[in-house]
DNA sequence: ACCTGAACACCGTTCAAGT
DNA sequence: ACCTGAACACCGTTCAAGT
């Protein structure tokens, strides 16, 4: 299924491939960094490593492989360590803070990850490990633990998309009349977008984590 | 900004145009539902309608508008009506039920409909204040109502594109070693797909709401 | 004002041909 | 095994020309 990069093989010239994996999707983050999600194409990051585009199909099957590679790399950049240290419901806490931020600049990426099979991202299913493990130490049981990680998955991504959206977006333009009270609400928001956004996700994501507590975490302990 | 349909003038012949934003956005339906979202294109749209392409861009500036057109249409179909009867946390827990089972349908929104101004889908507008006055009435202050709203909307929207995930997403396939508790807890999970993330949702959201009535709610109340 | 037809500037992907 | 160059089958969008 999943191509890997070919290790020159004993016999004839060794003949030196030009292109990895690992060098394609360092390309692409490169481009992504600097340019965007909308100018990486499969012609740009052809041009980025100095070969043409049909020699990027001797080690992906399609680009939406390119944008898996990425993936797993974003996903590498996540803090699961206060699983180490804290307990269950600050570490998932600070395990979502940190997800978000990675996210907010890698949006396209969504809809490939939400969808993704965990077998094709290796760093992805590290991370899973470490959560459910650590869910599962402090008395969460098993599918309950998956299904809490699917679930603040599922908060982070819909919260990385709201921290990138254009700042007027509850502006109701003409169309106030249609909604006086929720327009009046959204204008007592902080000013600056980011924060109103960020505190959205923090009282959402506290929330969330306090029922959580209560139903998992005897009250007595 | 937005054109409007052209109301046919008081002089000359009345030339009688063929579409309007209308029938355009019910023909983009009516692919999206026969055909899926990847058939949905400038030329099908056209074809569907019986014109050229090109004569769509009277109509619409980009095929993003499209795709808002279509979106303002679905969100009329989520029901918000229990804010009429039902306690603020039953209502909100209705509400978001019934709006992540219309989008399990259309993930392909989720993108444009996540960053998309309020201004530009009146139905979108109308749910926002319909939610936002429940949850004011119910004692939660404006802002919090806002910030409730955009983080129910976050997890609806993260669990929709899990709902729409190929069966084996959580079969670690050759990396099992990578992640055995994980592998472990995933397979105790309910073997429908859907059933699944079905009650990830459910966990999620009514952990969530536990979170939100404990804050909002006096306790003595 | 509204539509047509042709054209433009892209996409991702395939494939015979080379080494 | 790996790369090139040409070609294919699309995209969304623009625009002069018609009524």
């Amino acid at each position: 299924m999943s191509q890997r990069t070919p290790s020159t093989r004993g016999k004839g010239r060794p003949s030196s491939p030009i292109l990895s994996r690992e060098r394609l999707s360092q390309a692409a983050i490169r481009i992504v960094e600097k340019q965007g999600y909308k100018r990486l194409t499969m012609a740009s990051l052809a041009r980025e490593l100095g070969v043409s585009a049909s020699a990027l199909y001797n080690h992906v099957a399609s680009k939406r492989d390119v944008l898996v590679l990425i993936q797993d790399r974003i996903n590498e950049q996540i803090d699961c360590s206060p699983f180490a240290t804290e307990p269950w419901d600050e570490a998932l806490r600070r395990w979502a803070l940190s997800y978000r931020q990675c996210f907010i600049q890698h949006t396209a990426l969504i809809p490939v990850m939400a969808v993704l099979p965990v077998a094709d991202s290796p760093q992805t299913l590290r991370m899973y490990e470490r959560v459910a493990r650590g869910l599962h130490e402090a008395g969460v049981d098993g599918p309950d633990a998956v299904d809490i990680i699917v679930g603040i998955e599922a908060l982070v991504f819909g919260a990385a998309y709201d921290a990138s959206a254009p700042t007027d977006i509850f502006d109701p333009g003409e169309l106030e009349e249609l909604a006086p009270n929720f327009t009046r609400f959204a204008a007592q928001r902080p000013k600056d977008p980011r924060e109103a956004a960020d505190r959205a996700f923090e009282l959402s994501l506290d929330a969330l984590i306090d029922g959580l507590r209560r139903r998992y975490t005897d009250p007595a302990g």
